[in-house]
DNA sequence: CATGAATGAGGTTTCATTCAT
DNA sequence: AATGAATGAAACCTCATTCAT
């Protein structure tokens, strides 16, 4: 009987519990990025990380809360990772240009994880049939993106424009800058963030004010 | 035994025979954008459709062969509206808008069928477990619309940009229009088409020259 | 797909389809008679009747739905047989003694059915862990018991007592006749009933006035 | 490494491991009375206790170690109760009457361990699947309820009847009464136990010789 | 003396597919 | 051309038990 998750922030568990969770997280992580949800059984991520199907079980409540916990995981790590690198700056245009480039260094440093993280946003399911997340799920993003761009309007660097709507479109499209990148290995990874930099700066730019 | 598929474009098959693929493809896909990828069984499109299981092993190789047949269909279906609309632009500017709000208008139109495609691009997978379709399966699309942009950058109306990049940009924003749609009843889809055409028409500008 | 159950009292479903669910039924009688509800998987249920597993889930909702059938069947076996030699009789000692033996019969007769419905009964439990059927599910069979009881009052046959303990012992006293018949192998089953019968004859006697 | 129990009516082990035996024990009562005996799995009978899974296995050869220890238990106390309460009396109906009632007094005051019993007694099996306590195991029970019986046909309070009859039908109404009073808070159990034990002195009356 | 960790068998259920009719 | 019936694999989950520490 594993002890009961403290939804704390605070890690809990022995030593050894916290690494068997890890383990077993990040061996979840590759199965899903290689093989796809719905190929992601226990069994094979079980066999993939050399342990029994049993030690899922008994670290984690069923499939739904290890999936959940990737989830987690790997969310919190690309919004470190990006956050950190968005720090200092000032202008708006810079902002939005280093959200971009810091996410495609991360996804480049951590292709499994984003993908596991694509798939599972994807397919996880409620009981009920409708979808654990789902567009409504990147609301958090959506808001902390409108942040940059009202930011930019207030300061005249961006013209008017739907706020949610350049929201949406900017997360669809680092989303499948991603996607396209998987799966056309040798494609130039920073060279398409820089170009679709540009174009979110060409596409916010106040009328006759180009840097 | 029924005749194998002719996999000509030409219809094949007596009448009765396409009236029943037909029928079962229209029952897959109200399933699928109804109950999502992973719970459209066979059994459930079936009974859907209120005919045996047995039937669309009878009328189909496989699942794998019905869920083609639905991308097959639904694809075509979009081609050909936005094609027909967008006949008669001659200007870059006007294509790329057309484009973009044409397939706003079948996406309201034909919400079921879009949705399913969207499930069955992101979740069907051959034996080995890589994707049927994945982003490389949008190549057709990516082309044209390049078609588009290099016809800009042609003529000038368009500043030099990478190709490749917007027409990948372009393709999740509209998807993501449509995912954002679906999930949030009463968002207003023509208007975060016009928007959306906004946002390429600025992002594709040449420099000082906005209409 | 099997067409969903009417739950009218006609029989439903084709000829094949009736046998086959007949044929489980007795099946699942027999391992749970021989081996114990607990012991009664689905595995051995089937194996048993030298089936798939899977014949058993396209015939019944589940395990559950087997076991209410059996109950359905065997309880409907019981009342028939009973109510049938219990016809005719006036006087309610007549009655009486005409239902514990009319039981006794039965359950010589079809030992397995009596064992396997004790077994559900007292073990089937409902998703939150409560009892299907328990003691209250005996409440018909009390109240049948106690028009006999309340007839013989009426009639001056009988003392006045409480009905209702006198329903509950007497019900108790018949189960654990064939309880003990069954663990002991040669008890004379009907010498047990004739000895039953005067017990509850004596115990209901009105004073001063036995036959 | 604990050594062997000592199956001896004695207390063996030092303090502390009687101790844990009775607390583990008196967990085990409680989840069998509360969720039955299908879902007393030894996981939930260790967390009700609020020790570590291991700690059963440690103390008890097995789980059918603990559930024959928890009848030994209760199935002593019981004896201990009644028989207390039966000294003295010197007729065989006074110590019919005094057998039931303070039978259902003893229900009435431990009644999660009467409902443990039953639950084992019912459904614990031998590994080849037959009953671990059957009917059989009341034998002891039978024998002595038939000493009173005996008495009284021999003093000539009683009739002439087959006292094994009488002493199983006379278990089986007790241990109903008890099931019944279960599922129906509320009922009057010593209002029961005094219409019961009416019944089995009627039952058992000398013709013509109503005290 | 106690624990946390791990195991693997066995449970029910769902599913795509095959086949005789 | 269609159906109902059957199959067996694979999924997730629970559990009693064992073992090193």
């Amino acid at each position: 009987m594993r002890p009961e998750n403290k939804p704390t922030g605070q890690e809990s568990g022995s030593f050894i519990e916290r690494a068997r969770r890890a383990q077993i997280i990040a061996s979840a992580i590759e199965v899903i990025a290689d093989q796809g949800f719905a190929n992601a059984s226990l069994a094979r991520i079980a066999k993939h990380a050399g342990i029994s199907k049993g030690v899922i079980s008994y670290h984690f409540a069923g499939k739904d809360e290890l999936m959940e916990q990737v989830v987690d995981q790997v969310y919190a790590d690309i919004a470190r990772y990006v956050l950190e690198r968005m720090e200092g700056h000032k202008s708006a245009t810079a902002l939005l240009r280093t959200q971009i480039t810091a996410v495609a260094q991360h996804m480049r440093e951590h292709r499994s994880q984003v993908k596991a993280l694509g798939e599972i946003f994807y397919n996880l399911r409620l009981p009920d049939g409708t979808p654990r997340y789902g567009v409504a799920a990147s609301e958090e993003l959506f808001q902390s993106l409108e942040l940059i761009y009202r930011h930019g309007q207030e300061s005249g660097e961006f013209r008017l424009f739907d706020v949610r709507v350049m929201a949406v479109s900017h997360t669809a499209a680092v989303d499948n800058m991603f996607a396209y990148w998987v799966t056309h290995p040798g494609h130039d990874l920073d060279a398409h963030a820089r170009e679709l930099a540009d174009i979110f700066v060409h596409a916010t730019r106040a009328e006759g004010a180009l840097p």
